[in-house]
DNA sequence: CCATCATTCAATAAAACGATAGAATGATGG
DNA sequence: CCATCATTCTATCGTTTTATTGAATGATGG
């Protein structure tokens, strides 16, 4: 006989997928796109074989698939709506969990006690985009900016920031942004850019949780 | 230094809270209503020491906190959102991993071969609401119908359907519901009312899914 | 078919988790 | 203040999880 407690401890199993930084981390990096054992491996600094275990288990849980091209494995989250499980579980872990606001605030607002570098919303985005008054920075490398991003984006990685200042508009203002809302990239180019003077924001999320959205992308 | 690995792992402390399917019955339970340590243990099939140490556990994962009343400690959620992740996460999993739609079709569907008793949405059910061609029945025990309940339901617990039909109307399609998705009371009401005759079926969400949507109860 | 490369599997040890039983704490009512 | 009740703490043991290591598997290019 079924009873609902084995459905709980079914999704107990997913949810102790989740339970652990290592896998979190190779979520997030998926979220990005598409990626093999090795790359996953490299961008969070795990061995291949820990990375690979880590993988089978979210493979367990039905949270990634995997796919053979050539002498890869190619993996990859199975359902869009995994960035939103993430999202909402960071939600509630900010809201409710001060350890969680102590890391977040030293993560980020560190140089900024004036909070001048308040990070813009979706819709304040979506608004500005619309108007024509933003233009769009994407600050991660390349490699991950040709995977997908978002629409009329200009792509220059952090490293070549001051490189490429002339792909920068001054005339209308600029909103970076990069991985997510945990991510230091698009928070490191703003406090750069307005170094340099530039009229500059950081948008709150990231790629995926804008394409989870079902926002359109590139 | 903080890095963003710290995040993930204090992240991933959240989500290990919610890998254990004794965890998820006692938010579940929480879900309908704060309750005590006590009242928590019995419908959840724990002794009181081991349901005191859940708590506990998903207390410094702030999920739940707790407050003196008397001789009791009162739990309750932190946050309403946390329904919303535990119904992504089912999401999720039921999408994802084959197991969990075998044990829901098998918890569920056993005696509904031509699938009559497919259950009513969300919408549906806000839309006949409103055209007032549904009457809506909570099937829960009393004690969690008191502590709120949507709007115009008639309580019938399960345990008494047979004596109290007197109070259900003939002229409108009944919908029953209970307390959530994996809850079978309203599933086991549908199908003794459909032997009796009358037209009902079953609200695929339950109270907690309702409220926590921001709908209003009673 | 062989050498190579990417990944997975298998075995191990350390750490974390989970259930139990019994002691300790904290509030209540007499 | 004492007895009682609800809950939490402590200690213990068996189980599960994790990282590491090295061997095994599977596909590729010559």
């Amino acid at each position: 006989m079924i009873s609902q407690q084995d459905l709980l401890d079914t999704l107990a199993q997913v949810a102790r997928a989740l339970g652990n930084g290592h896998r979190l981390a190779l979520l997030e990096r998926l979220a990005q796109g598409d990626a093999s054992v090795e790359t996953l491996a490299n961008t969070t600094d795990l061995t291949v074989g820990n990375a690979s275990q880590h993988l089978q288990h979210l493979r367990r849980a039905g949270l990634v698939t995997a796919q053979r091209s050539g002498k890869q494995m190619i993996y990859r989250l199975t359902d869009e709506r995994i960035v939103n499980l993430l999202g909402l579980l960071r939600q509630v872990a900010e809201t409710n969990l001060a350890e969680m606001e102590r890391l977040v605030s030293r993560l980020f607002a560190e140089d900024d006690a004036d909070g001048v570098l308040e990070a813009i919303s979706r819709d304040e985005l979506l608004a500005g985009l619309a108007s024509g008054e933003v233009a769009l920075l994407d600050v991660r490398p390349e490699e991950e900016y040709e995977a997908g991003h978002l629409p009329e984006a200009i792509n220059i990685p952090l490293e070549q920031l001051e490189d490429m200042l002339g792909k920068l508009p001054r005339d209308r203002e600029i909103v970076a942004y990069c991985r997510g809302p945990y991510c230091v990239l698009s928070h490191e180019a703003v406090q750069r850019l307005r170094q340099l003077g530039y009229r500059v924001r950081r948008f709150e999320e990231g790629y995926p949780e804008w394409k989870a959205a079902g926002l359109p992308i590139a």
